[in-house]
DNA sequence: CATGAATGAGTATTCATTCAT
DNA sequence: CATGAATGAATACTCATTCAT
């Protein structure tokens, strides 16, 4: 509605399809939230979105389609919000790199807790691997960019596996704060969780390079 | 078999009872990682695992239980194994023990890589939060108590949320060497990766507690 | 087909709709006759019926619904027949109606006797005993009524009872008409025989209650 | 145990088997009368009979032999009785000998109400119609033979088919009084309706035969 | 564009029956 | 004789998908 009184009549069908496909998503997550995915049929998903059955073809090919969107395009979004965080601004340090990083997914995770909680749990359900790699792949992808312009970036370091493993634990702490943790901590308490634990990973590698520099012991990582 | 030909006659039907359970959880294991866990039927099972469709239902008593006791058994016998390992031995400093118990963690998943691939791979479809949730506790029960331990623990730290993210970060990494990366990297350069990031993490954790800015980097951890 | 003819384009949907549910029954009602309730299954029933499988699930909840329907639609519809023929007409005396009423039963059931005994068999089957007095009684309720307005109407009676086993005996010796003896006897002739038996028995129970008004021999009638 | 003892040696096998057969039989209508036929697995009645599952296939070559055996058994014991109370005594009037059946039937039937209607709501679940049939005709050849030998048998009545339409009544009211009317009556209250109805019915028919036209006798009901 | 009646492939589950002990 | 572990045939039912309107 919105989006039709803002643009009235340039491409109106293009924002009706648009509404209509996120009011499927939005059905689509609410019901799994609710039931589990295995439990939501798509007549389900017709009702609560307020769309006839077969409406829901002529937006996704299938079942799977929906959730498979759903979730790619809300995990896209922040990996192009967090994208978007690191271009804005000057030239950085890699701290302030992991904290503009990780402010972004830690702020965008906990502010609202319980969608993304459904949405990481319909993540472990239905996304196959390969699209499991894709999307983490997406988000290293963003952290090696900004890593490798940060001002201080030590050359020493593997780009590719540091910036993957500084996700991972990112990743990581946040999804237990959100499917672990009994209560969801402060989400400031948790970023400075995340920036220690990032910050010490980035610190401890650098000496270990540094301290043996042309060591055999870590062929894997030189 | 082993056990047919150790106790040939004295108890055939518990050795048989025990085998056929693993029998059946070994097939759908093999299913799953290859047809995905709603493609497996309970006749691919029975077949795969050489038994009647019905005797299926002898030994659990769905679909759902079989998945559930296939990833759960395995899951608890790594953080038994865990467990173990910590528990051997003389005293140790907090570093010691993280070495112990990446140790096993690491060179458990690596050493077969594809089957505990699968296994998560299974995990992620089909354990419900709240089981997800207790199996991960069960680790950072293994955890925090080694960490209470050891010779070095600084009291200053959160012992429970140190232990947790200290075993996120494990299991992220190694996770991620399962599940996302290419190549499969080697078990011992994952380990001191593993070992840096945690051992990071707990330097910079210690460092925040105390308020020193200008303190030694390490001096309780190494 | 009649509907459909009548009504060619109006209510398409409510003559299919009704048009299907019979269909089924019909279908049902077959297979029931030659195989037995337990052997007729929902596929069996989907394509005599030349309907989808899942068809059979828009019309009835299940199996045992569309056995239920079948037999109380056919029986309900045989009470208010009776009911219909014993309202229409001036007074009567209690032969007049005890005539009326058995008629209506003795030539429908006879009428189309291969039906009827299949109906009856396929009751026996699958009527639940709750369901079966209900039936029972519907059919006594019309034959309480019909005498109960009886222009001699005996007032010593016990109207309940008497309209139960007026219709018991009325039941019982059609019923033995079709599923007991080898060779269905002429309608006219085994309605003869229903009427001396129903008049027998009032007769009788008026005599009983004359000579012995205050006995204790029939204490369950007075 | 008891006929062990009586026969201690002569015939153990016989008198386990017969005891066995019974306790099986026994078991199986006590559990369909509280879970209904379908409801009733084998597992289920060897448990109750307290043997083991393969010992019924012993005894009964499956699961509708023992449905019918325990029905046709008892049913063929009622008749026999029937039969035998017939058989004793001396020469009996037609009113005297439907006192003597109808009496062996309601009280045999209301004598154990609740055992007798499990048995006939069992009757109309399971039993087939030439199954039905036979046992009705051996009810009909009790009454026939009785009849037959009455003193004061008229000659013009069809003997085959009063003994039908005498039984169908008897057995009509009594199944009501069991299974369709809400509380049971009394046992010699019932007696003497089914004896009115009965007696009417010979009455009745036997004026009809006579073809009596000044016949007076029951004037209010003609 | 939108609809929902109709479809039928696909599956978990039950339970009567067998047979090795 | 007795047992019960193992079996697999048989079936009700669901639900994603289609297509005529």
């Amino acid at each position: 509605m919105n989006l039709m009184t803002v643009k009235p009549r340039r491409k109106p069908s293009q924002s009706r399809a648009w509404m209509t496909s996120v009011a499927i998503q939005d059905a689509f997550l609410m019901l799994v939230v609710e039931r589990g995915y295995e439990r939501v049929s798509m007549r389900n998903i017709a009702t609560l979105a307020g769309v006839g059955l077969g409406t829901l073809y002529l937006y996704f090919p299938g079942k799977d389609s929906i959730a498979a969107v759903t979730v790619r395009s809300r995990l896209r979004k922040l990996a192009a919000d967090t994208q978007a965080a690191s271009a804005a601004g000057g030239p950085r340090t890699v701290a302030e790199t992991v904290h503009v990083l990780a402010r972004v997914h830690v702020h965008t995770l906990l502010g609202e807790a319980a969608q993304w909680r459904a949405l990481l749990v319909l993540e472990r359900r239905i996304t196959p691997p390969e699209v499991y790699r894709d999307l983490y792949k997406a988000f290293v992808q963003v952290f090696r960019d900004a890593c490798a312009v940060a001002i201080d970036w030590p050359g020493e370091l593997d780009l590719e596996r540091s910036a993957l493993n500084a996700f991972a634990v990112i990743d990581a702490l946040v999804k237990n704060a959100l499917l672990v943790q009994d209560f969801c901590p402060d989400a400031d308490a948790l970023l400075q969780e995340v920036e220690s634990a990032v910050n010490g990973y980035f610190q401890r590698a650098l000496e270990r390079c540094r301290v043996v520099p042309a060591s055999a012991r870590c062929p894997g990582l030189q």
